[in-house]
DNA sequence: TATTATTATTGAACAATGTTCAGAACGAAC
DNA sequence: GTTCGTTCTGAACATTGTTCAATAATAATA
């Protein structure tokens, strides 16, 4: 049996957020299993429900760490870039990059239904919207049309993903999705 | 033991998708199981894996009925209505409609993976497709970006629904799917 | 130190899922 | 009536998530 204390508790849930993690960029979100992270950790399943409330406890702790990600990546561009328009440009592709580089935890963060009520989740997806939000700000008039164009743009990379995701639609070499996302981004903002 | 011929099978097929349909519209997706559908059309489960190769055969098989229905009420729209940038319009707001009206029927047609290989599946998504493009190419300079262009709306289409669903970020009284498409078609569009 | 209390962990169990397949039931053909 | 080819069954298997009494390990206490 696994030592008592061998990890305290806080410690543990950090580890299988990380094995989840890794399972899934290994195996894709299929891996994602009670016995899968389990084993993963050098624990049974049993243990994993101390540490959440179900699975799906567990794939929202891992959506939490990429949203965290992502929000320190949005961070650094607004902090580097220059006008708010190539910094919008540029946080539009980093959403790109991470469904190219990482398209397993892509998938389980927009492309899953989690229907987690949890408050540490919504925090997770606003410290990245927010600074969506903040950075179209100054493109636009007021504030409640920055909060309308923010959602629409999120909606749009959302969409654009998901065509690229089931290569439906013939997403071909012409078409991919960063010149999609040029295209309307152009079309969008300079009005 | 259900006699043989009782239904020929291409008609068993079509009462599989039938009820398929049913359940998912009484109970959600996650109703639609192998030991539900076969019950609902009075065979077993093994049944079933002679009309399709899985259970996401089936699935497939109604996400194409939705289409086509989809597909039919785009046609309609668009021989009713006068400019293509009102049947545009139309179109879009027939796209909420569904999810709007059909939550179910839309989760799984959009927002559940369906990774099957299926010329008829193909054909069902273009029928739809296709219109949209046709509907947009009056709108747009060339062929090329009218693809392009109807690519973009069909994915913030599918992102909007998906803020929709989530009810994350807020998607509240002030900015329905209603509202955002409003807004996103006027600055896309009015350049 | 010995005993008790607390807590973490196990591991076996349950229900529900998709899926397979040998064999039974059936209709048709001869 | 016998045979043949389908269709359908229903029991089985593997995998899921999930629960929970029992147990092992530590902490607290006498």
């Amino acid at each position: 049996m696994a030592r008592r204390k061998d990890h305290p508790r806080e410690e543990l849930t950090q580890l299988a957020v990380t094995c989840g993690r890794e399972l899934i960029i290994a195996d894709g979100t299929k891996a994602l299993t009670a016995r899968n992270v389990a084993k993963a950790i050098g624990y049974t399943p049993g243990t994993l429900y101390n540490l959440f409330d179900n699975i799906e406890g567990l794939a929202a702790a891992i959506n939490c760490t990429t949203l965290n990600e992502f929000a320190e990546t949005i961070s650094a561009i607004r902090q580097r870039s220059s006008t708010p328009q190539k910094q919008l440009e540029k946080i539009c592709h980093a959403y790109l990059k991470i469904q190219q580089e990482q398209p397993a935890l892509w998938t389980l963060l927009f492309a899953t239904p989690i229907t987690i009520k949890s408050d540490t989740y919504g925090q997770a997806i606003h410290q990245v919207f927010d600074q969506v939000v903040a950075t179209i700000r100054p493109l636009c008039g007021n504030k409640n049309s920055a909060r309308q164009d923010a959602k629409i743009i999120w909606s749009t990379l959302h969409g654009i993903c998901l065509l690229q995701q089931h290569g439906k639609l013939d997403v071909t070499k012409s078409d991919t999705s960063a010149v999609l996302l040029k295209r309307f981004l152009n079309q969008f903002l300079n009005r």
